[in-house]
DNA sequence: TATTGTTATACTCTATAACTATA
DNA sequence: TATAGTTATAGAGTATAACAATA
């Protein structure tokens, strides 16, 4: 299908569709960039949380990132497998752990800044400054609101 | 988590996390007022380009809409069966159908429609006309421009 | 040999809930 | 009785490719 054809579906799905578009396309472009470091979209979401806020216990992290906690879990063996982090035990609670990035954790920061900062210069490429200063703000309007819907139920 | 910690993180990831946060929010807005007809995402879509482009083949819905056969093929049958339309014989070929709205199908085009307003209506009620014209045109080029790309290799 | 459409099969992903060990 | 974390298992969703019919 050429880019013409395409461009008439976006005209009919609109904001949503426009938005699911983007969105599916940066997942992809994410993964390209994070798969030579070894992880995909969950644990670079992980690690991110853990870089900015540790230490954080694994409960924590999985509210958070609103992520269930056998995938919190999951990921962490990945994470701690490639030496970017450790669970180390919580002196106040036996059962807790408590996640800190390693060394070699801390030395993957800037890269994984630069692949968010590639991507999201990627995409907003078209815009000039101000125009992705507006987007930002009114796109973080529509998180704000959309945080106070209440979705129909599906049977009616 | 309340809604102050949640508009943190909007920052943290920018255009691309807002952008995929409002898509899985406005999937769900659709699955709920879509399940009272008996669709989901994927049927919705292909009885969207049905009624507007109709008469189509198979094959032609799947190009449309970048949708594996074997999903086009499950999703008709779906279709089929809640009687919205109807895979004739295609006269110019005996391998190929011809898919086409039922009457009924047409029907249910004025609701189809009005649950997109409804749900795009929803996501921008925040903006002002001009905001939203603004956002669309924005979001449009960002579209096109995607198109373009040319995705890294995982493996580098 | 290629194409249309269907189906079987295998695979991945997700969710649930059962489980251990603490508190 | 409730919580932190792990794991087994079942289910849903996805992709692959084999298939029959036709071109």
């Amino acid at each position: 299908m050429d880019v013409k054809t395409r461009t008439q579906q976006v005209r009919q799905g609109s904001l949503g569709w426009m938005m699911k578009r983007l969105s599916a396309r940066l997942d992809e472009e994410m993964n390209a960039r994070l798969a030579p470091h070894g992880l995909d979209l969950s644990s670079f979401a992980i690690m991110m949380t853990v870089l900015e806020h540790h230490p954080l216990s694994q409960s924590a992290i999985g509210e958070r990132l609103e992520m269930a906690a056998y995938k919190v879990s999951r990921a962490l063996d990945q994470l701690e497998g490639l030496g970017y982090l450790a669970r180390h035990p919580d002196p106040a609670s036996r059962r807790a752990h408590v996640i800190r990035p390693t060394a070699k954790g801390e030395g993957l920061a800037p890269a994984l800044h630069g692949v968010v900062g590639e991507v999201n210069g990627k995409l907003a490429a078209p815009l000039s400054e101000e125009e992705r200063r507006q987007m930002a703000e009114m796109l973080h309007r529509l998180v704000v609101a959309q945080e106070t819907w209440r979705t129909p139920d599906s049977e009616s």
